[in-house]
DNA sequence: TTTCACGGTATACTTTTGGGTACTATACAC
DNA sequence: GTGTATAGTACCCAAAAGTATACCGTGAAA
């Protein structure tokens, strides 16, 4: 996607960490990748009910965008109603310890809390409250 | 940072991905962090010359997010000139798994070649040109 | 006949957010 | 005056996300 990511004109190190997360960008990537990946193929609406408070509008965009960076692709039937199925690529399931990796991290220091979210620190000390 | 990522008021699965990617959010950050998991402690210039294309105003306003987050943390000396080292904390230490998992998968699949990005499919296949 | 539901996607427009530029500041040394 | 190292403010604009509305074909219900 187009949101903005260290260039890539130079190869410093610590581009490849950037690049990766360019491919991460925009705000309901994650988590389609997330369910792609513990479920394997899912329809528009499957993804949309797992992922409550995205609009068709997003969800629809952000899954072109990872289409055309070739991490999932789009299986169309002619049927009516429509059908469209997603299914992760071998480079989108290659992802799988990047999203992995995330989720642990996640579930380990953030803590969702009315509507907040809790930083846990590793000593189980809540370090900050961000809104 | 403050990109827009999904909202943690419904704690849905996939939620905890998309929350580590929030801490992640900024065009520098990935960088940042990578730089301080591989050398410690290192000072504003240090960081600067290993980011090539980093601006001053950009650098700076980046650490101060992850500092806010507390992922980093700043000690100020009292000297002329004005020195500041920048140290991950705790919490920002356990990120190490990730932004592993991020280089790793980066190194594998992307291929930085004329400013431009190519993306290597695990079957070494070119898969797609993003610019 | 008309309306609604189904499932998915498009266009037009608005709002929000992030990254960048330009300039300024500090104290000291040369 | 210029350089060192670090960071602040003001402002601009591009990009991302969001809202509203429309569309498609078929079947069922009013």
């Amino acid at each position: 996607m187009s949101k903005p990511r260290a260039k890539l004109t130079d190869n410093f190190p610590g581009c490849p960490v950037e690049s990766t997360l360019g491919f991460l960008d925009g705000k309901w990537k994650g988590v389609i990748l997330y369910h792609l990946l513990e479920n394997g193929t899912l329809r528009f609406n499957e993804l949309r009910r797992r992922i409550p408070s995205v609009t068709q509008r997003m969800l629809t965009k952000q899954l072109r965008e990872l289409e055309e960076a070739g991490l999932l692709e789009r299986t169309v039937f002619a049927v009516v109603p429509p059908r469209v199925d997603y299914t992760l690529t071998p480079l989108g399931l290659s992802l799988e310890p990047v999203i992995t990796a995330l989720r642990v991290w996640g579930k380990e220091h953030v803590i969702c809390r009315d509507g907040k979210k809790f930083v846990v620190a590793p000593e189980e000390q809540v370090a900050l409250e961000a809104a």
